[in-house]
DNA sequence: CAGTGAGCGAGCTTCCGCTTGACTT
């Protein structure tokens, strides 16, 4: 073999090979193959942060491959990306491979195509040593503050869990959201819009100031009574539109979310389908940049498609500062495909992709706008009605971006043609009651995009760190009900005013991020001890010393230094000095009892308590719905304390309302049936507990298949991926090609037999570990690190068999 | 899933960033 190419990516190595042909063989190492251990060996603080570095366990069949290849080559061309990660990428590559110097060339490249590896390969260079200690510097100094803040928490708050540079932030802008949302009071005004019929179409002018009060309000129509309106002036104004630049990996999952309400995780799935199929170029990625050769397709496909007019080849630059630019925008691989994809939501993702890469390339559309001025003969104010002209529709021919305020502002419309000294006749004024909205709350691409302005995170992150903090519990993604709330207006019709109150939903939101309770105590706690990480702009301060890092500037060793110093004094201090966060908060004193009624976080989530800490009589209740330690009232404390109770009978059997861990239930002697959110449990009436129970048996019984005589906890029920067997507390696997029906015990017996069960394996890999750590104790400890890692890794094993 | 919450204490948890599959009830 003549030469050895590795890549990051499998599907990018088999395009370049396309590229290479035959005296390359093209690979990939599946990215970072080498890591920090999970242990506190990791980084040897003493000895200047010495970082020790392990193949990931997943990685070592690959790297024995690699190395096996590489030393059949004569050149081993390493083309990880053109990143710091990249970087240091390519150069664990030569020390796990160990290669020779002589015989390794690094290359680089930051687009797909056939003139970039070509050139590529004429210009190979060195592992940049600089870039790969700025690496090695990101790399520990994450890993000094999860792993130095998270044993804080599970000491003062909670076990399980975690803190990062970039968690705790975004945990932070999502818990500093809702105090503000919590914190808004909203105020109205009144908007004073007229409406005017001109040939039969309407014109809307609008008064520019709005009234404080209904009474300004009715004040400024009885004014306007018996008024004529006049068009005083006529201003046209020519304006363009302009297309957004392609996709990165943030404005796809926002405008997925948007467009087509997909969570990033799903977004991201799909992209990498389509990637592997090779339909879209890359899908991590922070760049705008489009390669000169799918600009000159586009261009070719936009003008045979809508005509020579319509495109406008271009290229953009990214305005986020943070971006590396290692591959190119998210863009289709050609341009004149399409459809793609297997599935409805791979297609609708591609389509996606292809209207808004295109648009890109396209012209600016052009607008006219008017702005009517009209005068009232009774007042000195004006009203002004804007319109707009779509004089060439350009690129939104294909493409119109959304955005994340559903803002009430209505469509601008055409106006009819109109003449200054114009008399329009009126039909009516209205004064609507409009309230201030309070800051809207995060979507998980919302909070994407908000990290990516900050500089936190990358886009091979986004999507994980926001599944972190839900399975952290710091943040969940719910749908809440809204309320209502009174709206007026007052109308001028016919020189006659009318009062009118309507009621309007508000407050209601769809998969939305609220903070837990957890959330908030845990941003409380570690901004009051380590303010800098959780700064907003921590990220970009220490973005700055890589990048000097990179720049040869500093020694990464000593960068690292100078921040471990302060902060492991505030670690110190902190497990020292700090106290237990329960965010305890006392309530107000429970008029029965006379006790006092506290809030607080429990071992098992967030409790309503009457009686001190103390009473041996002291009452709990766990927090249900959307009650939050922050904001619950008395009251709602109080209403806890009313379950169980009884709320009829049924079938001859008590039906007791009762409140568990997940929410409240109805107990028909031991059958259970959830009462569904939003239905309040304290007023549910009986026969609607029956319905709920009538329901559930009728569920129950769809989804069983099958129940035996021999065994009731055997059981074949119908799950989500297909029919299964719940045997007891395992669940079994079905064999393919099984007909699930036709089971019998034995045969569930035999199934129970044959898998492995995951909690007997990890009570058995306890013991094995204790075993051979008892003997190693007496010695030396690391041994009883080796055999507790030994231990896991057998319950992975056992768990993985089945 | 389904009434938990004391106290003792063993054993455990955790970061960010680069990649795919294997797997999920």
């Amino acid at each position: 073999m003549k030469n050895l190419v590795i890549v990051e990516s499998p599907s990018k190595a088999k395009t370049i090979q396309k590229y290479l042909g035959g005296d390359f063989v093209v690979t990939s190492c599946m990215g970072h193959i080498r890591d920090l251990p999970g242990n506190d060996k990791a980084i040897d603080v003493a000895n200047n942060f010495t970082p020790v570095y392990e193949v990931n366990d997943d990685k070592k069949k690959i790297v024995a491959e690699l190395k096996k290849q590489a030393k059949q080559a004569d050149v081993v061309w390493l083309a990880s990306d053109e990143d710091r990660e990249g970087e240091a990428i390519a150069w664990h590559l030569v020390e796990a491979l160990d290669l020779p110097e002589d015989k390794t060339r690094r290359i680089v490249f930051h687009e797909i195509t056939k003139p970039a590896i070509l050139k590529a390969i004429q210009q190979p260079r060195g592992i940049d040593t600089a870039l790969v200690d700025a690496q090695q510097a990101r790399r520990v100094l994450d890993r000094l503050v999860g792993y130095g803040l998270s044993p804080v928490l599970w000491r003062k708050v909670q076990r399980n869990l975690s803190a990062g540079r970039v968690q705790s932030v975004a945990v932070r802008l999502v818990v500093e959201r809702e105090r503000e949302i919590q914190a808004f009071t909203s105020t109205s005004q009144f908007r004073v819009q007229a409406e005017f019929l001109v040939d039969g179409k309407s014109v809307v002018a609008e008064l520019p100031h709005r009234f404080d009060t209904e009474e300004e309000a009715q004040a400024f129509l009885e004014r306007c009574k018996g008024a004529t309106f006049t068009v005083n002036g006529l201003e046209t104004k020519p304006a363009k539109k302009r297309p957004s630049a392609p996709f990165t990996t943030s404005t796809l999952q926002q405008e997925a979310s948007r467009k087509l309400g997909y969570s990033l995780s799903r977004t991201m799935k799909l992209a990498q389908d389509l990637y592997e199929a090779g339909h879209i170029t890359y899908m991590r990625t922070d760049s705008v940049n489009l390669s000169e050769l799918a600009i000159g397709a586009m261009a070719q496909v936009i003008s045979a498609e809508y005509g020579a007019r319509y495109s406008n080849p271009k290229n953009y630059t990214t305005k986020v500062s943070s971006a590396q630019e290692a591959h190119e925008a998210i863009r289709p691989t050609d341009t004149t495909v399409r459809n793609a994809g297997t599935t409805e939501a791979h297609v609708r993702l591609y389509e996606l992709i292809w209207k808004r890469t295109v648009a890109s390339q396209m012209a600016d559309a052009e607008l006219e706008r008017t702005i009517a001025t009209i005068g009232v003969s009774t007042i000195s104010e004006t009203l002004t009605a804007t319109g707009e002209v779509l004089i060439f529709d350009g690129f939104l021919k294909v493409y119109m971006e959304s955005t994340d305020e559903d803002t009430d502002s209505e469509d601008s419309k055409m106006l009819p043609p109109l003449s200054v000294g114009q008399v329009l006749p009126l039909d009516h004024i209205t004064a609507q009651e409009k309230f201030q909205r309070p800051p809207s709350r995060y979507t998980e691409a919302s909070l994407v995009k908000k990290l990516e302005e900050l500089g936190i995170g990358r886009p091979s992150t986004y999507a994980p760190t926001i599944s972190t903090i839900q399975a952290r519990n710091y943040v969940v993604k719910e749908d809440r009900d809204g309320w209502k709330r009174d709206v007026r207006s007052l109308t001028l019709r016919n020189d006659q005013i009318t009062r009118l109150v309507e009621q309007e939903n508000t407050g209601a939101e769809r998969s939305k991020l609220f903070p837990t309770d957890i959330g908030g105590i845990v941003t409380d706690f570690l901004l009051q001890h380590f303010d800098e990480i959780m700064d907003y702009n921590f990220t970009a301060s220490v973005e700055k010393q890589f990048d000097e890092i990179a720049a040869g500037q500093r020694k990464w060793n000593d960068m690292i230094a100078e921040f471990y110093g302060p902060f492991k004094e505030d670690l110190d201090r902190t497990a020292e000095t700090a106290e237990r966060q329960s965010g305890e908060r006392l309530l107000g004193v429970d008029p029965k009892s006379g006790k006092n009624v506290y809030v607080r976080l429990a071992r098992y989530g967030p409790v309503a308590q009457i009686g001190d800490a103390d009473d041996e009589n002291k009452k709990m209740k766990g927090l249900t719905g959307a009650l939050s330690i922050e904001t619950i009232t008395l009251e709602q404390a109080l209403e806890l304390f009313k379950f169980p109770y009884v709320v009829g009978d049924f079938e001859g059997k008590p039906m007791v309302i009762k409140v568990g861990r997940f929410g409240p239930y109805i107990d028909h002697e031991g059958f259970f049936a959830s009462i569904p959110k939003g239905e309040d449990p304290l007023t549910i009436t009986a026969p609607r507990a029956e319905e709920l129970i009538i329901e559930k048996r009728k569920s129950v019984a769809e989804r069983t298949i099958k129940t035996f005589d021999e065994d009731p906890d055997a059981q074949i029920l119908k799950g989500r991926w297909g029919p299964f067997v719940k045997f007891g507390k395992r669940n079994l696997r079905i064999p393919k090609g099984t007909d699930a029906a036709s089971l019998t015990y034995a045969d569930v017996l035999k199934l129970a037999d044959e898998q492995p069960d995951p909690a007997a394996a990890k009570k058995a890999a306890r013991k094995a570990a204790k075993a051979t750590a008892e003997p190693a104790a007496k010695k030396a400890a690391p041994k009883k690190k080796a055999a507790k890692k030994a231990a896991k890794k057998a319950v992975k094993k056992a768990v993985k068999k089945k």
